[in-house]
DNA sequence: ATAGCGTATTACTATATAGTAATACGCTAT
DNA sequence: ATAGCGTATTACTATATAGTAATACGCTAT
């Protein structure tokens, strides 16, 4: 059993970064191209400071870049491939409902046929032997 | 701007799953196969209640079961997506500094005034001078 | 120089959760 | 029944960080 600690860390770490409602929302309003922070808030509903604060951790991050621009400053996905990783996660989660569905499914048939027996109630009363 | 607040929402617990470098640990010590507790404790080196705690967070999120077996209780990977994405993050960190270092080169190109290269794209034509 | 605007930062509160010691729980062999 | 073992849970501490109001900063037009 051999894994490389430091490496898993970075990898933790990059996680990290999408696992926050807050940021998704701000990477899913910069999908259709280079946002300023007014933009990015109304897109989000966020607020100011906030929305300044995630694009800083997306920024220093990597997955983002910064370009001030006049009185604003303009942010823009450089790194696409995070939006690969949340299409992948999210067609699992669909795969998931999928399956789960179809379990359901065969549940009802069982229920049909064959009636399942009721569990007996968990009692903690000891029984003298 | 229309994206699903609730989807988003699912797809960044998934990367919170994932975002915890016990958690990775843990993950990839049954990489190799099912294993009980006390067997991914020696693994990961983690404490006893810490590795039942991520264990349940993981089945509870449904990427491992929980088979008890005897007086122990062995844990198995039901999702090895997870080590799909593990890989492409990891090999995204592995892109970014190759890509790092060829830009460090440049810098130290300029510093003796050596002109810039146009980026070699992908040909292997390597002109040596 | 000054005003106005957009953004970043500061200082703070609230909340989530990783880690852990102690303990409860449940199975198995005796 | 009892002891011993492996696992889960409880109760707690420590820490990280999301959100935010206030404010600082920096640019541009006047």
């Amino acid at each position: 059993m051999s894994f490389n600690p430091s490496a898993l860390t970075q990898v933790a770490d990059y996680f990290k970064v999408l696992s926050e409602l807050s940021r998704l929302q701000v990477l899913c309003s910069l999908k259709s191209g280079a946002k300023n922070v007014t933009e990015i808030m109304e897109d989000t509903g966020l607020g100011q400071a906030n929305v300044s604060k995630h694009l800083k951790i997306l920024a220093q991050s990597g997955i983002v870049s910064r370009t001030p621009q006049g009185v604003s400053v303009y942010y823009e996905i450089i790194e696409p491939f995070i939006f690969d990783l949340c299409e992948l996660v999210s067609d699992r989660l669909s795969i998931r409902l999928q399956e789960q569905s179809k379990h359901l499914k065969q549940l009802e048939g069982l229920r049909h046929n064959e009636p399942i027996q009721a569990s007996p109630k968990k009692s903690k009363a000891k029984v003298k032997s």
